[in-house]
DNA sequence: ACGGACTACACAGGATATGT
DNA sequence: ACATATCCTGTGTAGTCCGT
């Protein structure tokens, strides 16, 4: 068994850093059952991201909005927006991820290049993301291209980040240059983003602590049960399954890098009880912690 | 968006079994 | 002997519904 996650730190934002500073921007082949949840949970970044899929079908939500995309489909999702993905039934779905900084299309900070074609677009409304799909030849043009960046990408031929920059440029080109019939995202849709991403950040800070609902809907100014029904609305799970999850995650990086005892990783993740946080592992992973953790320490072929 | 009522279930914690 | 897993039970609260 070999797992990997996304990883999702304790900052405000639940995110990894794509790429280097010299060249922001990194190419994955996700297949969803190397997560260890077997899907790749909310998280947002400010770079964009392109994906196709390879193998399968995923499921992906963005903002309120969810696209099942069999192989050969694409989706573009712009930068701060809040998605998540997951195999609709074969739980090796597949899926090309290409995330880069938007610096990259800019050229250099205040070009004219960022001020009158990236900037304005970030937050344009209806921008959010835009399913590529189609037969278009726009479309078709965007998805050949997700696959030459993610050649270029693994490859890494002499100038491979010279084709790949000019790559995303001419992509954004086209996306900005097609931009209708755009779902719209509403001023209401933007407030319950915020108040998720606030509400996420506070569980990655405080996840290793007791988390009560009134806590959480407090930091956002509305009642316990408001706060269960706009997050279901969005995120499409219960505010403490999110808290339940991102907890086992964090154990999972525990029992990789650490040699805690079981019940030390389960205090030191939030879970009260060793019991409770064994039964609830072993729901998510099939596996008991002691399980797993002997599982990773099998050297893999 | 709130508050109250209600229900289901998450969770803690103890006892015991099992594995190393 | 100690760590971990499993089972069980009581309690608190998350989540939902409904009226406002």
């Amino acid at each position: 068994m070999q797992i990997k996650d996304i990883p999702i730190d304790q900052n405000h934002r639940e995110i990894t850093l794509h790429g280097s500073y010299e060249f922001p921007m990194a190419v994955y082949l996700d297949q969803l059952d190397r997560n260890s949840l077997g899907f790749v949970n909310w998280h947002w970044h400010d770079e964009i991201q392109f994906s196709l899929v390879t193998k399968g079908e995923v499921e992906f939500w963005v903002n309120q909005r969810s696209y099942r995309l069999k192989a050969g489909q694409g989706l573009f999702i712009n930068s701060g927006y809040l998605h998540m993905s997951r195999p609709v039934s074969e739980p090796d779905s597949t899926y090309i991820c290409i995330d880069a900084d938007i610096k990259l299309l800019s050229f250099f900070p205040g070009s004219a290049v960022e001020q009158n074609y990236i900037k304005p677009y970030l937050k344009l409304s209806g921008f959010s993301e835009v399913i590529i799909d189609g037969e278009a030849e726009w479309h078709k043009d965007i998805r050949a291209k997700i696959v030459e960046v993610y050649e270029l990408y693994t490859q890494e031929a002499f100038g491979y980040e010279l084709d790949i920059c000019m790559l995303l440029a001419a992509m954004w080109r086209t996306l900005i240059s097609n931009q209708k019939n755009r779902p719209e995202i509403t001023t209401n849709e933007y407030v319950d983003q915020q108040r998720v991403k606030t509400i996420m950040s506070y569980i990655h800070e405080h996840y290793m602590e007791k988390i009560t609902l009134q806590e959480l809907a407090d930091i956002v100014h509305i009642s316990k049960g408001e706060c269960c029904r706009f997050f279901k609305r969005i995120a499409k799970c219960t505010v403490f399954d999110y808290l339940k999850n991102y907890r086992i995650n964090k154990s999972i990086e525990l029992l990789q890098t650490t040699e805690l005892t079981i019940s030390q990783v389960a205090d030191s993740v939030g879970f009260g009880s060793t019991s409770y946080y064994i039964e609830t592992f072993k729901k998510h992973v099939s596996f008991t912690p002691r399980e797993y953790r002997m599982s990773m320490s099998i050297p893999q072929r």
